[in-house]
DNA sequence: CCAACAGTCAAGCAACCGCTTTAGTGTTTA
DNA sequence: TAAACACTAAAGCGGTTGCTTGACTGTTGG
């Protein structure tokens, strides 16, 4: 019995949801060809910078990006180490997925050779 | 401006969603080991069957599982494709990254020989 | 045949999300 | 120094999510 509840929350979980956004991932997508301002972001979007903002909060609660601010702008960028576990998650899947499948074709071939 | 409100929804959206829980990135591990009926998986869990079911049928409209009933026990296998576009997703993410990362080497090189 | 079984459906509910609006705080620039 | 700027914080709101409960439908083993 898997006991999971919802204590201080698995950063995988945090990342996938922080990925399941549209707006979200667009964020990360600019900011992965380089770093840059809330404001600059916002420009973007039809949603108003406050929006932006909270999103971005998101976004670095997940670890997926850090920002800094000097003097009056909060500047963004990507934070691609955050990716390697939800990476990892599904390449484990898929290699299962594959030792299954090997699994299953043996046992064809070994009913009819 | 990138107009996204909230059409028909990405199938990326629904994917990073269902695996944003849990309860279903379990059940997806669990059913890459080899399909498994819903009460059988609901074994694993503190939660009602219904619970489960829901789980299953979110994880189902992602795409990353399929289920056919026979008799009174429906099955649910995973269905790994479903996985390729969040996993590209990622590795374009990570790839643009590299390239930022090997200009600003360059200019370092350039700058400091 | 009928009781246990495997699942389905719908209602209800508390918590959470994505967003806007409003009202700030500190920073720059003309 | 005053107006424009770049956020920040908080409240509020409608919609969605993750559950539970309870009532029901079809299936199957004794």
């Amino acid at each position: 019995m898997l006991e999971q509840s919802t204590p201080p929350q698995d950063p995988l979980d945090r990342v996938f949801a922080a990925l399941s956004d549209p707006a979200r991932r667009g964020m990360v997508e600019r900011l992965s060809v380089g770093p840059a301002s809330a404001t600059e972001l916002a420009a973007d979007y039809t949603m108003t910078l406050s929006a932006v903002v909270q999103h971005l909060k998101v976004l670095e609660l997940s670890g997926l990006v850090t920002s800094h601010k000097t003097g009056r702008v909060r500047t963004f960028s990507v934070e691609p180490e955050a990716l390697g576990p939800a990476q990892r998650w599904i390449d484990d899947r898929k290699r299962a997925w594959h030792r299954d499948l090997d699994r299953l074709e043996d046992l064809l071939r070994q009913q009819s050779p």
